[in-house]
DNA sequence: CGAGTGATTGACTTAGATCAATGACCGTGG
DNA sequence: CCACGGTCATTGATCTAAGTCAATCACTCG
């Protein structure tokens, strides 16, 4: 997810850092795209607020992720994007990339191996919100996000964070959670839940 | 969501029709792609099914649109397509699609465009999933794909089908949809539905 | 004209959302 | 250094809307 080394030297060269604080939005929805953002450090949420004033998280964004690449070929955002902790961001500007575009196909197809990869990752997100069942739910989330080990996964923040992620109530997560660990199905640590099968 | 004009004339000839009946793999998760198939008439969903047997409607694709973009830069399919009506697609061989992204730089952003349309249909539906009430998720469908005049939407197959798009059971959807109409919110025709707002 | 499927409605169950309360933890400022 | 406000973590009680099972009628395709 974390490779974004398609970037031609000479347009990462003219990234551009951006600071933000933790609750900062990067962009709001409708606002006119400038360019591509790499996320540094921290996290970066995006999100869509729908009519009933419910936040539905679309994204979250680790270091290394790139952010908004959609809205290279939009003429505004569909989302906001904001930080959830304080963040570190790099702006590449639109016409820079769009010509390290035009000028080495390798950039290109690498960037749509990049595209490709966040729609696949969208379709598992689509898939898991179908699963009604929280446990059900909660499984796909570990098997899907297992580390090398294929039974440690790191939380990238706090569980109240991953329930809005996996698009479930915080106390039905929290109750999910302690229930698979009281039966075994799980081990919780510091950061880490562990499958214990 | 039609346009696939972005295909060079030497590829575009270089396209082989395939017939499907309705009920029939185009091909199944785990199989390794042989190339983009554009959908020429018919109606083919990509489905995956959980652990449960449940499924998921992943992208019901209509005449014009494309499937499996994202397949070109993986190994191998990760969800079934399955024609839902008689069908016919085209497929276009991965060698030469890739040959034309080096050659033509603008068949490359085209075919960026096109992911980045697809990704953002994506998460339009991963909001529209957020929607928990049964009559918003129906609101929500019916705001995003009303036709020209913004108040009608041509339903693309049986209100069953639509049930499994919007990840409702199909009782559910009849439900809504009856007392939607009984409100005077909706107006029912031969496979459209008109709002009455 | 029969089989199969879609459309529709009823009755019941259940799992998750919601409201609520409490303890733990963290950083901050006096 | 410690008290305090804020947020996270956790658990209880209740409610509701969607899922599920079930039955019926309407259509369409051989």
């Amino acid at each position: 997810m974390s490779q974004q080394d398609w970037l031609p030297p000479a347009v990462r060269a003219s990234g551009v850092e951006r600071r933000l604080k933790a609750g900062q939005a990067l962009f709001r929805m409708g606002q006119s795209p400038v360019g591509l953002y790499e996320l540094v450090s921290g996290s970066v949420r995006l999100v869509r607020v729908d009519s009933s004033g419910r936040e539905a998280v679309l994204f979250t964004a680790g270091a290394g992720d790139t952010i908004a690449e959609a809205s290279l070929f939009s003429s505004s955002y569909h989302c906001d994007a904001i930080a959830t902790t304080n963040s570190v961001v790099r702006l590449y500007s639109k016409p820079a990339i769009i010509a390290a575009f035009e000028r080495d196909p390798k950039a290109s197809q690498a960037f749509m191996a990049v595209l490709a990869r966040r729609i696949m990752n969208l379709r598992t997100r689509l898939e898991q919100r179908n699963i009604h069942s929280a446990r059900d739910r909660v499984r796909h989330f570990l098997t899907v996000n297992a580390g090398a080990d294929g039974r440690t996964v790191v939380l990238p923040g706090t569980v109240k964070d991953l329930a809005a992620d996996l698009g479930l109530s915080h106390e039905a997560l929290y109750r999910t959670l302690s229930e698979m660990a009281a039966e075994g199905e799980i081990e919780r640590l510091k950061g880490r839940i562990r499958l214990t099968s």
